[in-house]
DNA sequence: CCCCTTTCTCCTGTATACAGTATACTGCAT
DNA sequence: ATGCAGTATACTGTATACAGGAGAAAGGGG
């Protein structure tokens, strides 16, 4: 393996997105520059170039002579990217080959199936479910297609603390991964792309559920 | 009507897209920021931002040492992005809520009707079909999702040029939109989307065809 | 007492300067 | 003649410096 020669900005980017995925950040509020850029030990120059990729990415939002703002986070926000992230994966696997989606079906079925022993904090949810996905776009052809879901997801990021574990969720989610497996092994494609959409809606669920549940009217 | 106020970075994306909509740029190639800088006129900070701007949009691609480079264009990468706007326009679409898309479907059916005539060159016939689609998608309430289609869209701006206008293309378009127009009319949005995806598949098609036109064996 | 105006301060937007790296060219050795 | 090495050049990546505008605070007028 060759060391790994990564640009400031693509490091900052990163260190942006665990920040923002471990809730360091005040969501709503505006962004210094010259205080991020001290708090990150950078300039500035590398530091707005990593904002401007985050801001096409909906992480952060701009305006013209304020500045940089992090996104404000919302379910309705929440939703919307679902519903978008949910119709690009079931294009996704509309688009891969029969073939393809027969030859990962039992691994995936075996995934889901090993779901609810091996898992125990939220990040282990996170990426096992992760992987499960990961390995059902991978006979996906459309490169700019995968492109985009991956960019989508990083932005689902800011919602994953959020989203914190419980033996509820791990349930409910393994059998919906189960669901599609199933449907993959008997070789009905539609019922599995329904099975999926289904998985992401019902994360919009169940978001709503915790962040109700966190702030009791 | 306020004068508009514009960051010199927003000019710069702006006016580069325009530039590559008018095929200015030989695609495939390295750009030289100290050269495009200086043939437009501005320094090379906002000229970089405006580049970064354009790399997350899929125009520019960007290696690690190397620096910019105008992303190669092929039929394969314009199919790609052609199935996922169909994909999302889809989308778009069967959120719209019904009464809205019942509102919207006379006036689409007129424009539909509308083109033949008054269509000459191939920038009309561009122009005409932005409008169809932005009345298709206005009633549409995912934000985020019209902010991603219309990202995606500006990325198609790269194979303008080589859609030129013919009459046979035209007339192929309005039918397209027309059958789109009245499936809505009838309330009926699935065979709308249905029309709605034929209708930029046929595109990838009109551009294969287009492309071999022009580069005989 | 409140509102409008004006100034001042801080922050963004842009330009320029510097450093590090990749590539090309030239010269030497085989 | 060809291949390798060393150097030189040019371009990217990063830092810093400067200018202009937005927002806050203070002072004056109604």
């Amino acid at each position: 393996m060759s060391i790994q020669r990564q640009t400031l900005r693509e490091q900052i980017e990163t260190e942006i997105m665990e920040r923002v995925g471990a809730g360091d950040f005040d969501m709503g509020s505006a962004i210094n520059e010259v205080a991020l850029s001290v708090e990150l030990g950078v300039s500035r120059t590398p530091l707005r170039e990593a904002l401007i990729s985050l801001t096409q990415q909906g992480v952060i939002d701009r305006e013209s002579g304020k500045g940089f703002r992090w996104a404000p986070v919302s379910a309705a926000d929440f939703a919307e990217m679902v519903q978008i992230i949910a119709a690009l994966e079931s294009l996704a696997v509309s688009l891969t080959a029969p073939e393809a989606l027969a030859k990962i079906a039992p691994e995936l079925l075996a995934q889901a199936r090993g779901f609810t022993d091996s898992i125990g904090s939220s990040a282990e949810l996170d990426l096992h479910d992760d992987q499960f996905h990961e390995l059902l776009l991978s006979g996906n052809p459309n490169r700019r297609l995968a492109e985009s879901i991956a960019s989508m997801k990083l932005a689902l990021r800011r919602y994953e603390r959020l989203l914190v574990s419980s033996t509820d969720l791990i349930e409910r989610s393994a059998s919906e991964h189960e669901a599609i497996a199933t449907a993959l092994l008997a070789g009905d494609v539609p019922a599995a792309v329904a099975a999926l959409s289904a998985n992401w809606n019902n994360g919009t669920n169940r978001l709503i559920e915790v962040a109700e549940a966190k702030r009791p009217a």
